[in-house]
DNA sequence: CGCGCGATTGAGTAATTTCAAATCTAGTGG
DNA sequence: CCACTAGATTTGAAATTACTCAATCGCGCG
């Protein structure tokens, strides 16, 4: 039944049937639609998501108004405020939907009462962190050292599957250049 | 006797003094002097390190030459090639002595070892990944949204301690700009 | 004292932004 | 099925920002 979430979660750790059981009642499944928000500015951040299907995106508005994308997230990744979850905090971020989605999500209180029960969950998620840490640094590399036709060309190359779902101006604010810059990439 | 280990880790956990001892057999105590490296470049990573004196950085050498610095570590900090340590690859990160320092490693084999035997340890490393995350999603969005006098604002406020040891050229790589215009800012 | 390292300054150049307008496209309601 | 519209992309031109290259300056350490 929750079969995509038994594979997502097994690609990393193995669980008895009773172990997923828990897990599985930690989690519950949500659908969005395109344009709505699953985090909104200033509001207390409950959950962290894991894609079922859909595109989704986190953003920060900066002090100009202008929109900055954190992360895209696509089947089986995970996306929310982060920093605002895990501090229990207020988000600074939004996160909201480029495509309708299905999602699971767990809460604070609940991911940790998991990691307290069944310790292979909490290397789950270490390991997640851990990869997630290795992928900004990646991008902050980019950011620092490769020109804008660089970023856009490795893009493309790490996420195939992403340029039939994003709009350009997206990932030219993923980027971190204007979307006329990105335009003109190519002409 | 490792009193800093131990007070280190006990801001986040909380281990008996058994457990403790089992934590400091798998660390190593290793003294390094200014300009030395811990870590060059397509070299196996071995280690990961937590600083008890001194200042270090991690950086990265572009295509043209050019040195990106990706991360500063301060006493209390850790710092490795994140990214082939736990991939268990080469690094492509350099790290090396801004002042000299003693450092405490723990081996790949050895974390793990550590995280199964005592979870609580796995829950430690988990909230470090986490909160480096977080710092590195800061850091992107500054990148992103704030000029370079910003960021060099934000630096100075966010570590006071750093800009009495390490030269100003090192910051204008950090922050991702070159040194002659962090130089022009105040003028 | 001299050398190496770090910081500054100047001038010209390259890259990207901003603002404005035009064009293209896909989805929606009639 | 078409027309309309909002969203997305492209293009142009001027302005801005930061970069590069080069030279100079300052200073602490051996």
């Amino acid at each position: 039944m929750e079969d995509f979430l038994k594979k997502h979660i097994q690609e990393i750790i193995n669980l008895t049937d009773d172990e997923f059981e828990m897990v599985a009642s930690l989690f519950r499944k949500q659908k969005f639609r395109k344009r709505q928000f699953l985090i909104q500015e200033n509001q207390p951040v409950k959950d962290i998501y894991l894609i079922e299907k859909g595109f989704l995106k986190s953003s920060f508005i900066d002090s100009t108004g202008k929109e900055h994308i954190l992360q895209f997230a696509a089947p089986n990744w995970w996306i929310s405020d982060f920093a605002a979850f895990f501090k229990q905090d207020l988000s600074s971020v939004a996160v909201d939907c480029i495509e309708n989605a299905e999602v699971y999500c767990i809460s604070y209180k609940d991911l940790d009462l998991l990691c307290t029960k069944i310790p292979k969950t909490e290397h789950f998620f270490r390991v997640k962190s851990n990869f997630g840490y290795i992928a900004l640094q990646q991008r902050i590399l980019s950011l620092m050292s490769k020109s804008a036709k660089e970023r856009y060309e490795d893009f493309l190359q790490q996420y195939p599957g992403f340029i039939d779902h994003i709009p350009k101006q997206l990932i030219a604010s993923y980027l971190g250049v204007s979307r006329e810059t990105l335009s003109r990439l190519y002409s």
